[in-house]
DNA sequence: AAGGCCCTCAACCGCAGACTT
DNA sequence: AAAGTCTGCGGTTGAGGGCCT
């Protein structure tokens, strides 16, 4: 036993729509709006058409206020970042864009934004394999059993966002508290970006500093850390440069640094090298307590993704 | 010029869940 | 509570246009 038919499918018109069912249909619902069935309304208006189908011309075309045309990179940023969140729920994504539908955000993502997407997470990855899978003798580099004496605050810093394709950073990461070196659901671009930054070792250990640091957060929230940016020292919203921006604030804050460097490349190639042979030399665990923990490699925490 | 291929995007389809009877 | 109906959603399709050979 099938469904019930939403319309009489021999006596209804499909395919593109011509300009006189846009103006029928425009002019009815402007006039008497949609009176909240969809299935009712063509035969009111006058048109041959499943009422379905006049709901998604409405809803994708003819609305009031519907934007179309080119992504802005700013949305570009705002979709990446929500799918890396909650994947492909395009009407919530769409509610984040004003005038933009789900289904445009749906096309635009499969066609063009996935590729870029893919790319940076691909490259990224490949940068986060270089670092979470540091030299043996990293372990023994002085400034890891005291780095307190030594901290030359290196912090790598990405200038060209286009590189980067500009995956979003969320602003709100679940996290599984259970093994606090184990972020079971962490976000993957977070990870990346963080990684990237030569902090996230340094701020997963950096337990025993002062209040504000992440790791406390996380062990301090159920299973949810909500980021603020503006806590640190970012000046621009959640992108790319600002979380590095942000995790270079929470290392001055945590090593407690006057002046510390950041270096700055303008693409991926040029600071992959970067990562994998200074990994030694840099201070990048971010130890506050000089050393004092006894912290092993189990002990860092890895993304799983 | 013609045919093939690829990309884009409007529109359709079927499902799930909400709502109504 | 159950069956029927409607809405909203995500996945998919296919027409049309542009590019390449």
């Amino acid at each position: 036993m099938g469904r019930t038919p939403c319309c009489d499918k021999a006596n209804v018109k499909k395919g593109p729509w011509s300009p006189e069912e846009d103006a029928k249909l425009k002019d009815f619902i402007e006039k008497y709006g949609t009176g909240g069935n969809w299935i009712a309304l063509p035969q009111k208006a006058g048109l041959r058409r499943c009422g379905k189908s006049c709901r998604l011309r409405w809803l994708n075309y003819l609305r009031p206020n519907i934007k179309h045309g080119d992504f802005s990179e700013e949305e570009d940023r705002i979709i990446c970042r929500l799918y890396d969140q909650i994947r492909t729920k395009w009407s919530v994504i769409a509610a984040h864009l004003p005038g933009r539908t789900d289904n445009d955000i749906k096309n635009y993502w499969n066609t063009k934004l996935k590729k870029k997407y893919m790319a940076a997470v691909t490259n990224l990855n490949h940068i986060n394999m270089n670092y979470l899978n540091p030299p043996s003798q990293f372990f023994e580099a002085p400034q890891f059993r005291n780095q307190y004496n030594s901290q030359p605050n290196f912090s790598l810093f990405m200038n060209n966002m286009d590189t980067l394709s500009l995956p979003g950073i969320p602003q709100t990461l679940p996290i599984n508290t259970s093994h606090h070196q184990s972020l079971g659901h962490y976000n993957p671009l977070m990870t990346e970006s963080r990684s990237f930054g030569l902090t996230s070792h340094h701020q997963a250990l950096s337990s025993g500093s002062s209040g504000g640091s992440f790791m406390s957060q996380i062990t301090q929230d159920h299973n949810m850390v909500t980021r603020q940016p503006q806590t640190y020292s970012s000046s621009s919203n959640n992108t790319f440069s600002s979380v590095m921006q942000l995790d270079y604030g929470l290392m001055g804050g945590v090593c407690n640094t006057n002046s510390p460097v950041m270096q700055c490349y303008d693409n991926l190639e040029e600071i992959k090298p970067v990562i994998s042979n200074n990994i030694m030399n840099t201070s990048y665990l971010g130890l506050d307590d000089g050393g004092k923990r006894n912290y092993g490699r189990e002990e860092m925490y890895y993304p799983s993704y």
